[in-house]
DNA sequence: ATAAAATGCGGAAACGATTTCGAAATTATG
DNA sequence: CATAATTTCGAAATCGTTTCCGCATTTTAT
């Protein structure tokens, strides 16, 4: 109903036929320069566009790039679509959104349905349930270009693009321990997901690094549920040995950490510092402002997009090797960090 | 490549007519349960997935709704899409996202590649550099459903969704007054904007309501430069004419404000109270935490959502008439506009 | 001057699904 | 038992492209 004029109306409009007028459009050599110019200005006057689908059918290709994020919207992740969003449109990709919302099976579901083709491609973060990967598997098995970025899998030999978790995490461990923190506290997300394990490992090592004992009470595995989060917190604040300093593995947990404090009589930074991973871009105006280790967000968007595009334009030249491409965070020291 | 079996080879495998493993899959009344049980197991087993261009050629339909939205995707625009994400996914459509970035030339690009059908319906809030409609009216006159949310045109004779802008801006502009403000500014994006106006009405009427005269100096229109948006509101804070209070009528403004203070020598909320429409989570963890004015986004990308895919599913039933549904906003109450 | 090659275009098959139409097989009806 | 009605399925058309193959006609080479 939408859709206007076919290929096979405009070539009738113009007394030629259909592979004709196919070829000028896709400026095919066999076509004299002449009859292009004719083909072109008459497809512009009649307003036609190509049925994507016709074509898609055709080529079996889609033109499109499914993402698939694990949770709602947050800051590092909206940043991440913008940056792919924005080299796809260029490219004149298009984008499919999908939301796993942290549950396997819906991860299990989306994935299958691009088992179709509806996309050219796939730009995805995990779930923190992702524990059997069979369908990952599948998906690179039946050879669907497959890049993972954050939150990745190690096991499915294809690209890979993260920040330097391990490193972040040991430097801004090492910047509490600078700061006179004694007793440092990390917040984290699931146990098996890989980001969340690189992290704890830099903060293990840091802590390692000055002759400590890392505490395993010390490490707090948050649920989804915000409000719990926020008791946790509370309890541990609360508690006889709590933290002198807290690094937190993702921004909500820092959010959820101001929370917490308020019911406390603690004081960041006097008697809590903390520092999170976080894309926050006012992280400067809160109260305190909060030291944050900054991920590339949108230049890892960029690099997800410009990679896998360069295979789809050009399988032959380009391949998605196994590896893992680290683009580096930034510490920005703030408040919450720094004594008074 | 990556595509599967086709239905032709699961009906050679099944030695039926691919008419039949269609109906079949599809539930026919035609096909006889055994059969249809034989197909489906066999489907299942060989991993049969329908090839969805296949199947949009033929219905002339996508299962899609494309999202555009006119920015990097902030807070409203991030809940607005998880809220059509939650919808689009339990009804099993698919979600296109294109971003225009301000750009009028772009929104025209990629309103004239949704003409072609690869979407069935669209979502979207304009650019605030949207002049000439022309390409929106030749979309809604081929038919293509269009629902607008936030950024909306009147002239396009279909459904919008807003919050109650105008009752929001009179409201926090009142609340501003109450506080002790006597020279409000309003801190606002383009003239030509749907929602500007209607919220610098809002605010225009709260202060005519005084029986004080608005003063055109104290509403700033900004840019799309953060840097200069700063820059635009030192000028006008270290003025001697400079207001006692803020209404901003986006987030980032609100931002940019908090940033413009920290080179003056004024205070939140002392010298300068602040209040701004935004749907920032942390807005209680700004120093100091800021009084909002928040929307429903969620809800709002849930009816756009629900709306459409009504409209889609039983094109009979509904229809997208002409009329703005609006949702209320709900203030917020915070440091920055309540004197010690 | 004739053969060979290049140019410019048309006809028709193909992509993979749905659906109209019709035919065969089964059951019901008189 | 003969005919009608119903159930169940198959053949073929169709959606709108792209592309393989073929056929003139013109240009170049021998």
């Amino acid at each position: 109903m939408a859709s206007g004029i076919s290929l096979k109306e405009l070539a009738a409009e113009l007394k030629l036929a259909p592979s004709t007028v196919s070829r000028a459009l896709n400026d095919s050599y066999e076509i004299s320069e002449a009859t292009k110019k004719k083909v072109i200005s008459m497809a512009e006057k009649l307003n036609y566009h190509a049925n994507p689908f016709a074509r898609s059918l055709r080529e079996n290709k889609s033109k499109t790039i499914a993402v698939i994020i694990p949770e709602r919207i947050n800051n590092f992740f909206a940043q991440v679509m913008d940056g792919i969003e924005e080299i796809a449109q260029e490219q004149g990709y298009h984008l499919l959104i999908y939301n796993t919302h942290e549950d396997l099976e819906r991860e299990r579901k989306i994935v299958n349905l691009l088992l179709n083709g509806r996309a050219d491609a796939i730009v995805m973060s995990v779930t923190s349930q992702t524990s059997d990967i069979s369908h990952l598997q599948k998906l690179h098995d039946r050879g669907l270009p497959i890049i993972f970025f954050d939150r990745i899998r190690a096991e499915i030999p294809t690209t890979k693009f993260i920040t330097n978790d391990y490193e972040s995490a040991y430097e801004g461990t090492k910047h509490l321990i600078q700061q006179g923190c004694k007793k440092i506290a990390l917040f984290t997300l699931c146990k098996d997901l890989s980001i969340s394990q690189e992290r704890k490992r830099g903060y293990n090592d840091a802590i390692l690094s000055e002759g400590w004992e890392p505490d395993p009470a010390l490490t707090l595995y948050c649920t989804h549920d915000e409000e719990k989060n926020v008791k946790l917190i509370e309890e541990l604040l609360l508690s006889p040995d709590r933290p002198d300093g807290v690094l937190t593995s993702v921004e909500k947990l820092a959010f959820a950490t101001y929370q917490a404090v308020k019911t406390t009589k603690l004081r960041i930074p006097s008697d809590l510092k903390l520092i999170s991973f976080s894309n926050s871009a006012i992280a400067g105006l809160l109260n305190p402002s909060l030291t944050t280790i900054t991920q590339p967000a949108v230049t890892i968007g960029n690099e997800c997009a410009k990679l896998l595009i360069r295979k789809l334009t050009k399988p032959k030249h380009y391949e998605l090797i196994d590896q893992v491409i680290t683009i580096p965070s930034k510490i920005t020291v703030r408040e919450s960090t720094v004594s008074l």
